[in-house]
DNA sequence: CTGGGGACGGGGCCC
DNA sequence: GGGGCCCCGTCCCCA
């Protein structure tokens, strides 16, 4: 007997009673369109259904109905297919809506499997040795749109990806219980006004991505707005073409690998793009280098022609994906995807925290723990080694004047730094854990070789210490 | 409560 | 393309 095909039929039997509105008892009024499904399936998919129907169970033998407006119809439709059928259309441009409802719901697999999208798509990620999921071109057929499947998989569960296969998409499985979503990519910018809520929690949040629950109390729009509009040269992309072999094989190596390092993956820095993307959109780029396999993977990141102007001589800009942002270099937007991605691949060997950039790295050093400012903290006057000395505060130096010395009671304290004695870093353990980096196989985080290992080099004269600048042993 | 300053993030652009 | 510099905006802390 066939035990594990007999969830799938049941499945299948809920989605044709919901379609031919059998023994449906919950309404779902999404922006004025009506949805019909069982209470019993919303109860179990939903978390946010849970509660409310959790509410209203005392009115079993009446229908439920739930009103919503923070996501469009067509992105209720999604999710209630893969409610009932355990497979998520996916594409470039439902993504974030689908996400950011699936928040809103509470349907942490849902998200997970969005959130796998958008990661995969970004590519960022470290193509994992043995196969780990990525959403490339050639997995993709060059459009970004994938037909995932999430929940309610057997442990062999080649229907799902068979059908995948004609559906012209893949599978992603996943085995209950999905894993918690710990950390989410902002997918805000400058150019995309950042919603309120970030930009008031922007320094709070920045060690830690949104969380589901965050982005979840965002408006919608400033989630949907730019990426809707950012998706709009990707109209090729809407036919999924089909890779059958590559998708079933993703599949399953994704249902292995996927659970594992889903938590970790989301906690982890996604390093820069694999480099054995193939295919891509060879008619926008036809150079091949890292930057560009990251555009293949996602493959909405293209050169957009915004004609001749008068400021801009240049008739290719970069488009942000993710926001309406342009920029004139691939390189710039590279960048500019770390703001997006929540990438900080230069952590302060001194304090933890993490940077975009090598040169916000440097300047966080120089300033926060090298007392590079030669002025008095207190008075603000300029000092010099002759004038005043460096005080050390935690990880923090910070030069004081000697008249300030006296008056904080400082003067009689020997403060005696030597080039013998480097910066006393805080125990691994206490530092500010962030993105473990990986870049070119190289591990970072935690590592014998770190890649910007900053030596502290305090000198005694003013020359000296002009010359003194951080030493990045490794990727400088 | 408010204004100033520090710290930081991000964009433009040069080398 | 990467590194770096400059500039500006935002947020937070503190007086």
């Amino acid at each position: 007997m066939d035990f594990s095909s007999h969830h799938t039929r049941l499945l299948q039997q809920l989605d044709d009673q919901r379609r031919r509105d059998l023994f449906c008892d919950c309404n779902i009024l999404v922006e004025g369109k009506m949805f019909k499904a069982h209470r019993n399936v919303l109860f179990a998919s939903s978390g946010y259904f849970k509660m409310l129907l959790s509410q209203s169970c005392k009115d079993v033998g009446q229908p439920t109905t739930a009103t919503f407006d923070v996501f469009s119809a067509d992105t209720f439709t999604a999710i209630l297919d893969y409610v009932y059928s355990g497979k998520l259309p996916l594409s470039g441009q439902n993504v974030i809506e689908v996400m950011s409802a699936a928040s809103y719901l509470q349907m942490t697999d849902v998200i997970n499997v969005c959130k796998m999208f958008i990661k995969s798509s970004l590519d960022i990620n470290e193509k994992d040795k043995d196969g780990f999921f990525s959403l490339s071109d050639k997995d993709s057929g060059s459009n970004g749109c994938g037909l995932y499947a999430a929940g309610w998989r057997s442990e062999n569960s080649p229907t799902h990806a068979h059908e995948a296969a004609e559906h012209g998409g893949f599978i992603a499985g996943y085995n209950y219980p999905p894993p918690i979503i710990s950390r989410l990519q902002r997918p805000f910018s400058k150019h995309s006004r950042k919603p309120e809520y970030v930009r008031k929690h922007r320094r709070r949040l920045m060690p830690e991505p949104l969380t589901p629950a965050s982005i979840s109390s965002l408006p919608l729009g400033d989630l949907v707005g730019g990426s809707a509009e950012c998706m709009m040269h990707d109209e090729e992309s809407r036919d999924c073409a089909t890779n059958e072999e590559e998708s079933s094989s993703q599949a399953a190596r994704l249902g292995s690998k996927a659970e594992e390092e889903d938590e970790e993956a989301l906690t982890h820095s996604w390093p820069d793009s694999p480099q054995n993307v193939e295919s891509g959109d060879q008619d926008v780029m036809p150079q091949i280098s890292k930057a560009d396999e990251l555009y293949k993977a996602m493959p909405t990141i293209l050169g957009v022609s915004t004609g001749w102007s008068e400021d801009d001589l240049s008739p290719v800009r970069f488009k942000c994906p993710f926001c309406t942002h342009t920029v004139k270099r691939k390189a710039d937007l590279k960048r500019h995807l770390r703001c997006h991605t929540g990438e900080r691949p230069y952590p302060c060997e001194a304090c933890g925290k993490r940077f975009t950039r090598l040169e916000h790295l440097r300047n966080h050093f120089q300033t926060i723990h090298e007392a590079g400012k030669l002025i008095c903290r207190r008075c603000k006057l300029p000092v010099t080694n002759m004038t005043g000395r460096v005080i050390q505060d935690g990880t923090r130096r910070y030069r004081l004047c000697h008249t300030c010395l006296t008056e904080a009671g400082l003067d009689n304290v020997s403060f005696d730094f030597g080039d013998d004695q480097p910066l006393v870093l805080p125990p691994e353990s206490e530092r500010e854990q962030g993105w473990s980096f990986k870049e070119d196989g190289r591990e970072e985080n935690g590592s014998d070789q770190p890649e910007s290992d900053l030596v502290m080099h305090t000198v005694d004269s003013e020359e000296e210490e002009s010359k003194s600048k951080i030493k990045c042993v490794a990727g400088m």
